[in-house]
DNA sequence: ATCGCTAGGCCATGT
DNA sequence: GCCTAGCGAT
């Protein structure tokens, strides 16, 4: 273990000998946020812990994977094996599995993906005889989603007059009745959506006592990787299971929390300190992952934003060329520029495809990427997108898996009972429906008996259900037997899905028996893999627990020499020694529909330090002139976000054009202030090259405002500043101290710049820096 | 029951 | 501009 230890440096190593108690460690961008807590993990099972007592909670399953692999190589892969190590999502869906019982669910349960549930609801819609352009379901759906978040039930909803006034002003007073039915069809059908794997495991710790006791002993320790990310539902499931041995070490990065609209609250960890006893506080701030000049441009930009916690990313690396910019006139030349100049930098620093990413703030714009690196035969690998399991002829086949698993999954059912085609049609599937709701079970139940059902079915179709019936369950029988290959070979041939693509003839129906194929062969591998753990066997539930909840990004093999072509949320946590963030436009990055609030607004700038804190060796920052959108050119603008990097640390490939939109005015400027005069000074943090002394630190630090505008404990004392301190402004530079009046959250000081002349600033938002003389 | 066309949504981000 | 749900024609 000593041996591993001494790849650490100090910082890092610190949480990592940390043993007990509550702990947050603030990780910088690029700062070795993962080996600390592989190493910790390793640490402590050498300490004697108890794999089976520690969980460790990520945000994708590639992550755990990774992390899984390098502990196994630290202690062993047996004793790894039993360590608790996955996504909330996946976790706990193994719990609730475990305990379905509990809670009236059976254990196989289906977890319904976004598509199903959207399909659940439009079909509600449907029966309620709403107006499906009030109530647009992909709305409805988000409403819902955001209150399972927030752990808000169905009854709790109708305790809520301000939630259901909130929907009755947004034309939806039925929102409710929605949300009623909508839960009511996923318990019939024995199934969760994904909100549902995190409100139901809360709904089982608080009803079950003895359940939260069982885990709370069983889960000593617990790890969260990304807690920035984490919302109001996964908070509290934390808080209860940690509850107990207080041994819960969170890790993340303020600044790189980018999933607010889904639910995410940047909260959860600004107020960590508050939420456990005596908390331990460590930072990781050398960043080993970028130049001198990326780390200098990322601070920069970061520092635009109020609500933060108090960090200094710095680095020892090379100072690196200044980061490029680039206009173009169209997205096609901007694909062509990008192209060519991957292109050029292969050949000129001999580089592998393999080294560049192209990052962009929607996926819409990958097309003109796309086509301008094939025209250049340049190798690339597109991510996220519509997913593999997402295809239709995949969703398919697994939609034949599901139903045999849980015949009362209504989704997969009502998808795959007249594909291929078998007559039964949409006149019969209505009956059905009908009979299900009156007898109050499922449909594939109802077919089951329809023999006993008075329903006004001829008996041709009687006889074509019985089939499908009998088909289904004898996959059931077979399932008992077999692995989860052998079972999807027999369904995908018994079910005449790969006769009906067969027939088909076209390219398009081709590639889809490949991608059958394809999945065949993942099958074939997962199988492989599972039976050399322990208690899995390689069955299809173990199969599809997996593939419900993957990601494109899970399954990368990550041999391909390709250029990754990825949305800025995807990258996080990536890195790249070339990263191209195109689209730099306002309404676009930006995106137009978050610039309505400052909140919205810094989570766009967290994005973009996200995505230039990607970068290694070179950045480049794109934009356009003008842009097809919904198939119109458009004119578009530079983003502002170009404007807010110190030019210092751009070099211009073409001449700068204005941005007409002015920047966000701070709050912390109280006097008229010249908007054509603003220019950014030197860059804050990250100066000396071997890194800053840990006094230095220390300083900076104690002068960062400590989040936002609720700080109420502001003391300018605190923070040193008093008449006659020289101290340093991002915007305004060098200046003096020469008054300072008020008290606490309102202590105002009277400063006079070299370069801003004499300003009147409110402590607590001003970001200043006391200069050492 | 099935095919093929059209209108309308989408181009936020994803477990 | 592309995709697809929904609907009318066959």
């Amino acid at each position: 273990m000593e041996k591993y230890l001494e790849q650490l440096n100090e910082a890092q190593l610190a949480p990592v000998l940390q043993k007990e108690g509550a702990m947050i460690v603030i990780a910088g961008a690029g700062s070795g946020k993962t080996r600390v807590l592989t190493f910790r993990i390793a640490y402590l099972m050498s300490k004697g812990v108890d794999p089976f007592n520690i969980l460790a909670l990520t945000f994708t399953n590639k992550a755990a994977r990774e992390m899984k692999k390098r502990i196994s190589e630290i202690v062993g892969a047996s004793e790894a094996k039993n360590l608790w190590m996955g996504t909330f999502h996946s976790i706990f869906a193994k719990i609730l599995r475990f305990e379905a019982d509990k809670l009236g669910y059976p254990s196989n349960f289906t977890i319904y993906d976004t598509q199903d549930s959207q399909s659940v609801i439009r079909a509600v819609i449907k029966e309620m005889h709403l107006d499906k352009d009030v109530y647009k379901y992909k709305q409805v759906y988000s409403r819902i989603s955001s209150y399972k978040n927030s752990l808000i039930t169905v009854k709790a909803y109708f305790n809520n007059p301000e939630l259901m006034e909130a929907d009755a002003m947004a034309k939806m007073p039925r929102l409710g009745d929605i949300y009623q039915a909508y839960v009511d069809k996923c318990f019939k059908a024995g199934a969760m959506d994904f909100d549902d794997l995190l409100l139901k495991t809360n709904e089982l710790l608080t009803r079950f006592p003895e359940v939260l006791a069982k885990y709370q002993n069983r889960f000593r320790y617990i790890l969260v990787d990304e807690y920035q990310d984490t919302n109001h539902s996964q908070y509290l499931i934390v808080r209860a299971l940690s509850d107990k041995f207080q041994n819960i070490c969170v890790v993340g990065d303020d600044a790189q929390s980018i999933y607010a609209f889904r639910g995410a609250n940047i909260n959860n960890i600004l107020n960590f300190q508050k939420d456990y006893d005596q908390v331990k506080v460590f930072r990781l701030e050398q960043n080993y992952r970028s130049t001198k000049n990326i780390v200098n441009a990322a601070n920069n930009v970061i520092e635009k934003n109020k609500t933060r916690l108090d960090k200094v990313v710095w680095t020892a690396n090379d100072e690196g060329n200044k980061i490029l910019v680039n206009r173009t006139m169209t997205d096609g030349d901007e694909g062509r520029f990008v192209a060519s100049s991957i292109f050029e930098n292969k050949m000129n620093h001999q580089l592998h495809d393999g080294d560049f990413a192209v990052l962009y703030r929607t996926n819409a714009q990958s097309r003109a990427i796309e086509d301008a690196l094939r025209k250049k035969d340049i190798p690339y690998r597109i991510y996220g997108g519509l997913s593999f399991y997402q295809r239709k002829e995949i969703k398919d086949v697994l939609a034949y898996l599901r139903l045999l698993l849980n015949p009362k999954d209504e989704e997969a059912l009502k998808r795959v009972i007249n594909y291929p085609a078998r007559g039964i049609g949409g006149t019969t599937m209505e009956r059905l429906i009908v009979a299900s709701n009156h007898y109050n079970r499922s449909i594939f139940e109802v077919m089951k008996n329809i023999e006993k059902i008075d329903l006004k079915i001829n008996s041709g179709t009687k006889s074509k259900l019985q089939d499908f019936v009998t088909m289904i369950e004898s996959f059931q029988v077979l399932n008992q037997n077999y692995d989860a290959f052998t079972i999807t070979e027999h369904v995908a041939k018994k079910t005449g899905l790969l006769q009906e693509l067969k027939k088909d003839g076209t390219p398009e129906g081709i590639a889809r028996i490949e991608n059958i194929e394809e999945l065949l062969n993942g099958m074939r591998d997962f199988v492989e893999e599972q039976k050399e753990i322990a208690d899995a066997t390689g069955s299809l539930a173990e199969f599809m627990e997996d593939v419900a909840l993957a990601t494109d990004l899970d399954n990368d093999k990550g041999d391909a020499d390709r250029v990754a072509l990825m949305t800025v949320h995807l990258a996080k946590g990536l890195e790249f020694p070339y990263v191209y963030i195109v689209g730099m436009e306002e309404e676009l990055f930006p995106s137009g529909m978050s610039m309505n609030t400052r909140s919205e607004l810094e989570e766009e700038r967290r994005l973009f330090y996200v995505a230039l804190t990607r970068a290694e060796k070179q950045a480049y920052l794109t934009y356009t002139q003008s842009r097809y959108r919904w198939g119109k050119l458009i004119d578009a603008e530079p983003s502002r976000f170009i404007e807010e990097i110190d030019e210092s640390f751009l070099e211009y490939l073409t001449p700068i054009t204005e941005n007409r939109y002015k920047p966000l005015l701070d709050a912390d400027i109280f006097d008229e202030v010249d908007h054509s005069k603003l220019r950014l000074k030197k860059p804050v943090a990250g100066r000396a090259p071997t890194g800053p002394t840990e006094e230095q630190l220390r300083k900076l630090r104690r002068l960062k405002p400590v989040a936002s505008d609720t700080d109420k404990n502001f003391s300018a004392k605190d923070a040193n500043l008093e008449v006659g301190t020289m101290v340093e402004h991002v915007r305004f530079g060098k200046g003096k101290i020469l008054k300072v009046e008020g008290v606490g959250a309102d202590t105002k000081a009277e400063i006079d710049f070299e370069n801003g002349g004499l300003k009147k600033l409110l402590l607590r938002f001003a970001k200043l820096k006391v200069l050492d003389n």
